[in-house]
Parts: structure tokens; C-alpha cells; sequence
DNA sequence: CAACGGTTGTACCAAATGGTACAGATACGA
DNA sequence: TCGTATCTGTACCATTTGGTACAACCGTTG
């Protein structure tokens, strides 16, 4: 009914589908009719299975950028960036998401051929908006580009960790040292501000 | 031949081709092919597809740990530690394992009975002894905790990125700036600093 | 030799898979 | 009203899947 009809509705809800099932071992059967309508409905709108997957992961990667842009990174300083980026991220209504961003690409890794567009800009889309925050403090372009790759990482790592194990504490904890690091305020031992100790006493 | 005669060089065997090629949508049969036998084989020895997948899982991880163990993490500074944790986890000839430890990553958090036993120590098997390593250095332990957290966090995901796009120098970057604020050396706004050079500089 | 347990090949199975052919719907403009 | 283009359901297809039944092979031990 919409301008494109059922189409896109049945590939809206095929992504939630598939982020809460898992991509891997999911026949168009089931998945149609998780969804509503029959294997041939898939067929006809996406062409083939390997066709919905190509949609599907289209989808969202685009979402994936969309929720970029509606970060506000524009003039926070550094650490706070780190944290509004993680609180948005880390939140456990996506997690299903994030499942399935994990399982396409360990897809896209070995090659399948759907799952490949996953990986353009898959670290760049996020690094250069970061980067380029990161040079309004002061970075040089080498180093503001570090800095920001390094904090994709640990949202990465940290994700791959919380979506684990489940520990909120332990993993928001480790953020909070990374942010303390980055604010340099950090290296050291004690617990309520996450470091105190600072470097002068590595080296005596 | 060995004491447990083809099985153990067939389940080794199978972990190779499964980290080239994936674990997705190989059936029985070609994996068989690939090893030189019959899918009757692999089914008379590991009792079901599902039975080879979780031993080559378990296999996985028992490697993981081996590897891990062998990283002498005694009492080098967190930054050397860092350093050459990386070096270990980031070389080419691993990649394969790792493509497939994602893989399996992502099918483990959708559930999948075979996979999850890889979850099992995900993190702690990599935090605890890291953790021990920071303790040595001053931190205590909630924050040894959280920095050894942070740093398999790095590593995951800068190894996240590597595998996606290859650009070894630009990772590399990223983790020497990690090392860097670990040591202390970053602070906040001092671009030259940060995450030029190596340790040796550090302290004088 | 015979008997035996561990191993392997051949042939087979029911079930499920992705995909297609074709006949209806349904809507809409001429 | 017809014609047409977009949809959708039914029935079907060849192929592949994981798994099994059964017989044969092999080395050892008696």
C-alpha cells in the first residue's frame, strides 16, 4: 500500500526476524512464515533467497549509519563522546541488532557473497565522523584517526563482550577506564575514580 | 594411529578446512570430500553433523587457551604486555581461526547448541590472567579487572577491523595509541606524543 | 583357522530445500 | 467492459540434506 507496497514491510520485518533467529540456518519457509506470507512471496519480491539476504543486510547497514548520524558528536570532549556513544550503543534494545551484525559478519569474512556489502565502511563510516571530532581537540590528523579507530574498537570489543556474557557492570567499568584514559586523567589503582594513579610512578 | 587412531586427525583436519571456508552452509558432504573421506565417516565418528561442529568448537577454544598460555605475561609493563599480546593475536597465519572463532561467535549468541559452548570463558579465560599481570602493577583489582577487560576489548575489536579491511598500519596505529594512553604518555590534547613512539621513549 | 571388534564402502531413505509453472486474484486506466 | 500489469496461492520439481541398514574389510587374538 505504500509506495512500494508490501515490499518493504515484509523486509522490515524480515530484518527483526532474522535479528532475532539468526540468519544461518533459517529456511525462506520458516522465515515466511514467521512473517506472514509464503516462501513463494519471498521468491517474487527478493528473487531469491540469497536476493533477501542482500536486502536485508542493505537495511541494515543503512540503519547502522542512520543511528551514526543521529550521534551528536559535534563539540563534547573526547571522553564524552565515549560515553554518549557507548550508552547509545551498548543499549539492550538492539542487541538483537548487534547479534546479527556479528553473525553477517563472520558471514561476510568466509566470502558469502550477501553478506559482503556489510563490510564497506565498516570501520570508516565510523572513524571518520569520530575523527574528525577528535581533531577539534587538538589531535593531528594521524592521531585523531587513531584515536578514533581505537574507540570503534573498544565499542566493538566491549559490545562483543556485553552481548556474552551479559555483565553490564564489568563492561560499562572497562569503558569507564578506557574514558578515564582518554581523559587522561588515568593509569592508576584507585577504584572511585577509576585510576588515579597516574604515570609518574611507572618510572622510578 | 595415533592413540586415538583417524578421529583426532580428522577432527584436526576439519578445523582447518572449516576456518578457510566456513562453518556456515557446508554440508556434511562436502566437508567429507574436502577431508578425503565420506560423510558416512564423519557421521560414524562424531555421531551427527552437529556432534563434529561442537568438537571442532571445543577444539577451537582448547587452542585459544593453549596459545594464551603461552603468552608469558609475567611481569612485562601493561604497555609491553599490550604490545605483545597483539603481536601474537594480530598475526596473518591466525587469521583463518579468527574469521572462524567470529563466525561461531555469531552463532553462538543466536543459540545454536554447537557454538555455545565457545561463550564459556569468552572473556574471563583471556581477563583473569591479564588481570593478574595488572595487579603486579599497581591497580587494584576492580580496576586491574577492568583494564585487562579493556584491553581484550582492543584487541577484539582492532582484530575486528583487520580482518575486515586489511589495513594493517592503520590498526596498528590505533593499538600504539592504546599502548600509548596506557602508558600514560597520551594525556589529552598533546598531539605529537600521543601514540608516536614506543615504549623505550617513555621514561627519561 | 575362526571369531571378533573396530572401521569403511554402497546403497538407500524420508524430509526439506530453493526455485518454477501456472492459474487466479485484484486493481486500475481506457 | 476489456485489457493489462501487479500480485498471490497451489502444486510441483529436481536436488541435496542428515542419517541409516547392511555387508564387507582388516588386523588381532585365540
Amino acid at each position: 500500500m505504500t509506495e512500494e507496497g508490501g515490499r518493504q514491510r515484509l523486509l522490515e520485518t524480515a530484518v527483526e526476524y532474522v535479528a532475532a533467529h539468526g540468519v544461518g540456518e533459517r529456511s525462506l519457509r520458516q522465515i515466511a512464515s514467521a512473517l506472514g506470507t509464503s516462501h513463494r512471496m519471498l521468491i517474487y519480491h527478493f528473487g531469491s533467497k540469497e536476493g533477501l539476504l542482500v536486502e536485508v543486510v542493505r537495511l541494515m547497514e543503512q540503519r547502522q549509519r542512520d543511528s551514526l548520524a543521529e550521534l551528536e558528536v559535534d563539540d563534547a570532549p573526547p571522553g564524552e563522546v565515549a560515553r554518549r556513544s557507548w550508552a547509545r550503543v551498548s543499549d539492550p534494545q538492539l542487541w538483537p541488532y548487534e547479534r546479527l551484525f556479528f553473525e553477517v559478519y563472520g558471514r561476510a569474512l568466509h566470502g558469502d557473497p550477501a553478506a559482503t556489502p556489510l563490510l564497506d565502511g565498516i570501520v570508516d563510516a565510523w572513524v571518520d565522523p569520530l575523527a574528525v571530532s577528535m581533531q577539534r581537540w587538538g589531535l593531528t590528523g594521524d592521531d585523531a584517526r587513531a584515536q578514533a579507530r581505537l574507540g570503534v574498537a573498544v565499542a566493538r570489543g566491549l559490545l562483543l563482550d556485553l552481548l556474552a556474557t551479559g555483565d553490564r557492570a564489568g563492561v560499562d567499568a572497562a569503558m569507564e577506564r578506557f574514558v578515564a584514559l582518554v581523559e587522561g586523567l588515568a593509569a592508576g589503582g584507585d577504584a572511585d575514580s577509576a585510576g588515579r594513579r597516574p604515570v609518574e610512578h611507572r618510572c622510578e
